[in-house]
DNA sequence: ACCTGAACACCGTTCAAGT
DNA sequence: ACCTGAACACCGTTCAAGT
């Protein structure tokens, strides 16, 4: 009837259950299967337990997802607040790129999402206060921020819509989409398909630079 | 054992079944009760029918999701074939952001699906169109319509996932924000909240044709 | 040709029971 | 305090049977 036993340890060769191994199993869970293959039974069953046990360290699954979003925050890198925010909001864009394609699930995550974690409230404060530091006003960093995160996610949204992850693959499904494509009835899907995207050394990282830069050259301090 | 019974025909209360009727239900569907609500068996239930039924008319979910997206598309405003390019892209952008929050789901499935249908086909071609006519080279137009695109469906997103609908609500949770925060670990974003994202006036629609008009004016026919 | 009952292999979550 | 067996109310999909 001791309510603690001093002596009595958990087996180390099984780690307590934490919410945040519970968040970890999961996002590795959705890199490997998809957002689908996140379920509550499997994710116990990668921590070697079962699925109610969870219960115990999470509210349910909206709660393993809104860790999970946060979880991807924390990947991305910040840089150290400077005056360059021009060089500062290219570096962080194009981490979030990178961050984003490597868990293909995350930027579909986000619009169901509505409790940011504190790795997401970082992440946001860091940014404003470039922004800020660059001379931006309050409402011309929230501006800018909307627009830099709107052409990213879009961008990301749309990258990850493709049905081709290789330059093969790529030729294989327009070689495809052009022969199943009645010509006369879309003409420019069809110059564009064989004219542009086939053509060697087209690239989706540069597509991203390039419309990046347009934002951030477009943006200025003093335009609000 | 009549292969055809010619006096027979379907009850006239109940207009026969069709991947289009399908569609149709589930799009109602999901914009009542949002994408989970759309299940098989709901939809068929709306239809008058079993669940099982569906599959004489679609292969799968999978195939009603495509059909959803494309349904959506259709209803996006294409302007006529112009040379004032800059005018229908504008017009385009803001008609689909209307469609977008009209079906909420629509954006967050975007990145799942890959099988286009005629309208998404149609609704490309003619925007390829109308950039190719506005002087754009081939690179050209697929370059701006990426961008375009990428502001448009990020910034919908976000505004998809801010847990708030009206101005009283903005109100209510930014002032719950606010108070939970820790201000001294996150200044920047109490600053936004309470002078920026909480003043009189502020307008998503507004931010929508700022960013829109910055992108639009930076984009040009010879740039590429 | 089209519809369906029963079944299969799943879901998230609750709850009382164990230790 | 933490874990779990059984159960509930669901999923998408298959298949053989009906008409």
């Amino acid at each position: 009837m001791r309510e603690r036993g001093t002596g009595r340890r958990a087996s180390p060769t099984r780690a307590p259950l934490s919410r945040e191994r519970v968040v970890t199993a999961a996002v590795t869970l959705a890199d490997e299967k998809g957002e689908a293959g996140v379920t509550m039974r499997a994710i116990a069953a990668r921590l070697g337990v079962e699925a109610m046990s969870l219960y115990n360290h999470v509210t349910g699954r909206d709660d393993i997802l809104d860790g999970m979003v946060d979880a991807v925050f924390d990947e991305i890198d910040l840089a150290a607040p400077t005056t360059d925010w021009k060089a500062a909001m290219h570096d962080r864009a194009a981490s979030s790129r990178t961050v984003l394609l490597r868990h293909p699930w995350a930027v579909g995550l986000m619009d169901s999402r509505s409790r940011p974690g504190p790795a997401t409230l970082r992440h946001h404060d860091a940014v404003l206060g470039i922004l800020r530091a660059g001379g931006f006003s309050v409402a011309g960093a929230a501006h800018a921020i909307l627009v830099i995160d709107s052409y990213l996610y879009g961008f990301v949204l749309q990258e990850l819509s493709l049905p081709f992850t290789s330059r093969a693959e790529l030729d294989e499904v327009a070689e495809g989409i052009v022969r199943d494509l009645p010509a006369d009835a879309y003409p420019h899907l069809v110059e564009v398909i064989t004219e542009h995207a086939r053509r060697p050394g087209y690239d989706y990282t540069d597509e991203f630079e390039r419309g990046l830069s347009l934002i951030l050259d477009a943006l200025r301090p003093d335009e609000v």
